[in-house]
DNA sequence: CTAATCTCTCTAGCGACTAGAGCTTCAAGA
DNA sequence: TCTTGAAGCTCTAGTCGCTAGAGAGATTAG
């Protein structure tokens, strides 16, 4: 049996965090000792760290508790936690590209200002002129 | 003179963020008509699109703020700005990358359970597993 | 003048936590 | 067995950057 700070150190989710998610009912109530602590079992260890992973992966907590209630499922219940998963990637993969049009704009702006500065600088005209940004962002 | 529609037509601020800012004292105070409603003038839209440029950035309010307070410094004052949009950069870097590897792992996932569905499919399992996780994320 | 559209203030809510107060319980050593 | 310090409990409130809605008043085109 885990106490939660155990549960904390093998996931990397912070106590408020778990007793947060225990709340919005993604993780079940955990039993308690005579003394009213949560001990959890190897099952909502796994549990938990599904939960982190899925939020590392950018998923709403509502997708995720979506993917938990197909845990075991079969057939087209399936074809939806594929679903979420396909269309996650696509979105990620759409704002890598967004973020990377803004990274190449972060380094025009930083470079119209390197070396000396007896001149007048352009970092802030740069910021506030977005007609050099190709696409929106 | 602009109205609060007029300005969230051209820099694609929502109205209630226009407000929101204003708020904040990242906008200062429009003038009025005599029946209440704001009026702005090109400085104010300047500053705006200013704000939204530095969000695009994922610029923070509170960095936006200070880059405004330092419209038409000079010196040291402008190594501040310069500064921030550095670290900026850094930051996006990194996030890009973080990102990227995410975006693997999601590929391997959602590859995870494609073609038929006669065998039991693996997206769950593979989201409640972490270990083919190059870093951390 | 009327009707349609815009704008006003205000409060409350979102997601996903995080921090702090004030208290109780647990576990290990003496 | 007692003590002490770490760990846990509940609860409220705050964070950030908005967003939505209610119910009122202002503006503008025909």
């Amino acid at each position: 049996m885990l106490s939660i700070g155990e549960m904390s150190r093998r996931t990397g989710v912070k106590i408020p965090t778990i007793r947060f998610y225990e709340d919005k009912g993604l993780l079940e109530p955990a039993g308690r000792t005579a003394g009213n602590q949560r001990r959890y079992d190897q099952t909502a260890l796994h549990r938990l760290s599904f939960i982190r992973h899925g939020r590392d992966l950018g998923l709403p907590l509502e997708d995720i508790a979506d993917l938990l209630s197909l845990e075991g499922a079969a057939g087209p219940d399936l074809d939806r936690a594929h679903d979420i998963a396909r269309s996650q990637q696509i979105r990620l993969r759409d704002r890598i590209a967004r973020l990377e049009r803004l990274e190449r704009e972060l380094a025009r702006i930083a470079a119209a200002c390197d070396g000396d500065h007896d001149h007048s600088c352009a970092v802030l005209d740069a910021f506030g002129d977005h007609r050099p940004c190709a696409g929106p962002h």
